[in-house]
DNA sequence: ACCAATTTTGCAACCGGTTGCAAACGGTCG
DNA sequence: CGACCGTTTGCAACCGGTTGCAAAATTGGT
């Protein structure tokens, strides 16, 4: 059904490489066959199969979008960013949902079958062995979102989660808080494990400063609302930083529920400045993350691996700065 | 750089076809030269090539799905399960974001030239036009969330959004509401254009009840709160039906804002029970839209239409029903 | 052990493109 | 007009598989 090359060729009068070249960037085809080849082309709506390309130049412009993350709101933004930044350089998502998958070895299976030319995983709970194993697998391959190493073995591009959780525990000594406390996130996750250990480590500063710790089963509403529900049964801390925004909008819910105030009972930070974190009703006080930077440059280091294939890993991380609203009170 | 079948039959000691034979379901191979291949492949890490295979075959189990539904929270949980439910019949999703783009031509052209299967345009706000011109070009398209009609010209799965109307009519009629509106998403799409007439079809049977319609600008919180805004600074309805959830969210914020009750004051009924709609601090009353079905018969029906591509269009719609929250007051 | 029926196998052509190479072409100059 | 040089062109081989067909191997029956 599809219009061939041939067929291309046999209505120009040309021969079947003439249409190739007409259609590859920069070979040598003369004005007058370029306008014969694209008038037979335009007549039989002629495109080229981008696959069968693919078989001899060995690029196929498509790249693995893996990601487990199908359940917290901003992975919609996340998304977006993503598939928006691939189209304009001329790239395809290939959307790999991994849901409780934690073996990469179907992932690469899959991937290496249809030839992607690199993979981009986009999450913070995923171990780095995951990305690593793409790599050994011989793909290019960025981790967006995930955890900074100073000897990187794959390219890492994210945040200083160490840093956000030390910025956290800065806002909540700023405000006079003595009683403060982490509500993380998974505790397999390294975006978790990260911010907590800097918060401690900013609060081993302050030793008059008490510190507590728990976790949430997951990045989620129900998750962050359960921890805080069970928080509330015995003394709460005065303020929190959440593992995520998410997670800060749970644990708002069950605070607003148990009929205390925010921030005057309890004050809550979180982390990501999701688009709902804005919301009028919802107004959280976060650590904003530039995901609009944090993708395009991960989409940068994955175009930059395929053109140079022995690239030295990299890692990319990005500032982020407190975002006041109004679930914590004024300095 | 990856393993070819040529390598994978040399080191077995047999021939390509044998190779190929081995890899392709239902082909005539002796147990002999299936487990010397098998064996082959394995020490060397073989895998066939996808796209390869999808030049004589005809097929590349990719499927384009196509949105432009990148703000609306729902749509996460929409794009969870096509991934995976495509994933589970071991098809592929190439995702295409069309972000403010009308026209088919591109996505059209790009998803030919990758040779995919069949294509899932999923959104409410796209025309119908725009899943017909797949079909024009012999794309086997399944449009979801589109416009039912009774002599379809392509496969549309959804929801009857006039009887979903007429149930948010009857719903708020049921509480004895003299003064009820439709705050409508954006005016283009079909789904607003929709369960607009229901609504007001079903309320034309009370000529005692004072109807009003608006339209927010998108299907977003943003709009939503605006929207609200300005209908709070003369007299609001008692109660609206929001054209969906985040637009009810968002009317939400501004009626709590603006220091009014629900449901007391106003009341809000919603559609589509996303995931966000069950948070406590939401608590949305809402018409529910079977997501898990609607995707599963869209999956069904492409995969039906690309074995059977004469097949006669369909329309598959589920039946909603109502939620009952906390954002209407009882019966 | 022989023969026919059945299964398995390899050859070779093909899918829709790309590309190195040498021949054909077009233009310039003496 | 012919030699020379740089472009343009087509041929043919190749990318990594699949598949129709006929030959080879196996099976079963006698």
């Amino acid at each position: 059904m599809p219009v061939t090359l041939k067929e291309v060729a046999e209505r120009a009068g040309v021969s079947r490489s003439a249409v190739s070249r007409t259609f590859t960037e920069g070979a040598s085809v003369s004005a007058r066959t370029r306008a014969k080849v694209e008038k037979a082309a335009r007549e039989l709506g002629y495109s080229p199969n981008a696959l069968a390309s693919s078989l001899t130049t060995g690029r196929t412009k498509l790249i693995g979008l893996v990601s487990n993350n199908f359940h917290n709101p901003i992975f919609l933004e996340v998304f977006d960013l993503f598939t928006r930044g691939l189209q304009d350089r001329g790239l395809r998502p290939l959307l790999v949902n991994l849901s409780d998958e934690v073996d990469p070895a179907n992932s690469i299976r899959m991937l290496r079958q249809y030839s992607v030319d690199g993979v981009i995983v986009a999450s913070s709970t995923l171990p780095p062995s995951f990305a690593e194993a793409f790599r050994d697998a011989g793909l290019p391959v960025v981790h967006s979102f995930g955890r900074y190493t100073t000897s990187p073995y794959v390219h890492v591009v994210g945040i200083d989660n160490i840093a956000c959780g030390r910025m956290a525990a800065r806002a909540l000594v700023a405000r006079g808080h003595r009683r403060v406390a982490f509500l993380g996130g998974p505790p397999g996750a390294t975006s978790t494990q990260d911010r907590e250990r800097g918060f401690l480590e900013e609060l081993a500063r302050h030793p008059e400063i008490t510190v507590s710790v728990t976790h949430a089963s997951a990045y989620s509403f129900d998750a962050g609302r359960a921890e805080m529900q069970r928080l509330l049964q015995t003394t709460p801390a005065e303020a929190y930083f959440c593992g995520d925004d998410v997670l800060s909008i749970g644990a708002l819910s069950a605070i607003q529920d148990a009929g205390l105030c925010v921030p005057q009972d309890i004050g809550i930070i979180g982390l990501n400045d999701m688009a709902m974190a804005r919301w009028q009703n919802i107004d959280l006080t976060t650590i904003r993350q530039p995901l609009a930077e944090i993708i395009g440059a991960s989409i940068d280091l994955v175009v930059a691996t395929i053109e140079e294939p022995g690239r030295y890993p990299e890692t990319r991380l990005f500032p982020c700065r407190v975002v006041e609203r109004g679930t914590l009170r004024p300095v």
